[in-house]
DNA sequence: CGATGGATCGACTTTACTTCA
DNA sequence: AATGAAGTAAAGTCGATCCAT
């Protein structure tokens, strides 16, 4: 398209109907007939994507602890004070915690209660934390494949001691912020091209008024052959012309009167073709 | 072949918790 | 130190879709 890699970035970028790569692997796992459209998308639209997307995980405790170290109980939430958690994860966030972290109990911890999970709770929803571990786990996994089969997210559930629920509510989510900051990111780029466009824009419209007035100042060009202008052979740019404007702006008008100078349609790409460079 | 139910997804929302001024 | 607003992430809800039965 030409519009690729336009800021060497490491975006790539794609317009046109073209299938969004976004899980295609869960895609394709279908049976290739019945391809779900739900995740290879046939968008007119500005497709852009990192090649090497890194998502950062803010926050993360227990870096050294055990997936799960089960506390005091359920009932803790409203027994702990914001500034132990915010301690204990301010030491868990470096290396060589350890011993500190043996100090502090792990207040919010995810616990694998698949049978009874909600009758001791009753109706008071719980936070999960993920510790540091289960974020790294997860995340590695998450690089591998962002979809889940049951096998793979009974497996990690397992090696997280987690309930498979969780494993795939964090998948969800992921998944989400995976797509948010996507758009996030192709929102900046449309806004970067919408800029760019405006100022070549304002630049033609200037380059316009100019060649006018130039056409009304100048009235015996009207009698002059075109072949007697000379042009830049790369640009089509007028040689002796005073305002200098790339003649492909010029519009119809214009085009079919004084200067009977044929110029080639071209269409516009202020990336691949940055006639202000000209 | 159509109906049905379970599983899974994305989108949106709620809520528990953290951070910061 | 206490507090409230804002941000973040886990979890809930809902509708759509696929697939096996």
């Amino acid at each position: 398209m030409g519009l690729d890699d336009s800021c060497n970035t490491g975006l790539v970028l794609g317009l046109g109907l073209s299938p969004t790569p976004n899980n295609y692997n869960h895609a394709i796992k279908k049976s290739s007939s019945t391809v779900d459209h739900r995740f290879i998308r046939l968008d007119p639209s500005l497709t852009l994507s990192l090649s090497g997307e890194s998502y950062k995980i803010k926050t993360g405790a227990g870096a050294g602890d055990q997936i799960c170290r089960q506390t005091s109980s359920h009932s803790g939430i409203s027994s702990f004070s914001s500034g132990r958690v915010k301690r204990e994860r301010e030491i868990s966030g470096g290396d060589g915690e350890e011993e500190a972290e043996e100090t502090t109990e792990r207040v919010v911890c995810s616990r694998v209660s698949d049978d009874h999970d909600d009758e001791e709770g009753v109706s008071a929803r719980k936070k999960l934390r993920l510790t540091k571990q289960q974020s790294a786990l997860l995340e590695d996994n998450f690089k591998l494949h962002s979809t889940l089969n049951p096998k793979q997210k009974q497996a990690l559930a397992r090696q997280l001691n987690l309930r498979p629920r969780q494993v795939e509510v964090w998948f969800q989510n992921r998944r989400a912020r995976t797509k948010l900051k996507q758009t996030e990111v192709d929102c900046e780029f449309l806004k970067k091209c919408c800029e760019t466009l405006t100022d070549e824009n304002r630049r033609l419209q200037k380059e316009l008024q100019d060649l006018k007035a130039l056409k009304l100042s100048q009235p015996f060009y009207m009698h002059m052959p075109a072949a007697t202008l000379t042009m830049c052979p790369s640009c089509e740019r007028l040689g002796g012309g005073g305002a200098g404007g790339d003649t492909a702006a010029v519009d119809e008008e214009t085009a079919k009167g004084a200067f009977s100078i044929v110029t080639k349609p071209r269409f516009y790409n202020p990336f691949t073709n940055p006639s202000a460079a000209c």
